[in-house]
DNA sequence: TTTAAAGGTTACAGCTACTGGAAGGTCAAT
DNA sequence: ATTGACCTTCCAGTAGCTGTAACCTTTAAA
């Protein structure tokens, strides 16, 4: 099938395709006498993997070794728990900066009924704070 | 003062001062003859001003509203309310997805006690779900 | 048959907010 | 005179795409 075939079957645009081909995410697939890509099956899992790995928001980087870690069968899956949990950690910690940030513009916000600059309470505490 | 002096009063690293300047956040300052910045203390002022929004992940277009709205002190805060609004609301999605994220991961890393890829759940998991 | 639309290709630039590094000028102390 | 610390500019890199340009191919309509 042609980029835009499995860009649409997969949900992804042809753009985003051929990034992942230049990251060294996917394979470089078979090109027609036209130079057109041609893809398999087998492509559309990868990059179906490949997306729900994003939507985890794990980065490029770490899905190609989840990638090559399924190379072989017999492998540990330790590195696959680490990716996880450590991709767990990192939301977690974002999360915990998020909430701190909320607080300080959820407090920042409330602030100011005032409508000129000159008394502005939000940019008064935004100078002095 | 110079770069670096001014740029430990606001803990900011000279490298980032000159890109404020560049980017049009910071007045470009006056030079000595041999070609040095030279601060006062109006910019340290600004500087912490942009370094307490940028705590507050406000991005660089919108301080630089935030400065430019201080210029006439009669002027409507309306911006400003929005511009807090609105990054407040920009935060709070932020947590509503990372939320939904953080449960994704969280039932994924739980969930596989096996040591070998071939059966390693969490593949399975991220190729099947 | 010409032509126009739709889709393919590459290559380069841009996004955000910095950061690192190279190459070279300046200054103060030894 | 030289060393080391600091200053300057400019270019490139970060993450994960997305937009655009310039060009080629295929397909369908006029």
């Amino acid at each position: 099938m042609k980029i835009s075939e499995i860009a649409s079957k997969v949900n992804v645009s042809a753009k985003t395709i051929r990034y992942y081909e230049e990251v060294g995410l996917l394979e470089p697939p078979l090109r027609k006498d036209n130079g057109y890509r041609l893809y398999h099956q087998k492509n559309v899992e990868t990059l179906i993997f490949i997306r729900r790995c994003r939507e985890l928001n794990i980065a490029i980087s770490d899905i190609k070794l989840l990638i090559d870690v399924q190379q072989d069968p017999k492998a540990s899956c330790a590195s696959v728990d680490k990716i996880i949990a450590d991709q767990l950690a990192r939301i977690q910690q974002s999360q915990r900066e998020l909430a701190l940030l909320e607080q300080s513009l959820a407090t920042l916000a409330v602030s100011c009924k005032n409508h000129h600059v000159e008394d502005c309470c939000i940019l008064h505490q935004l100078k002095s704070l």
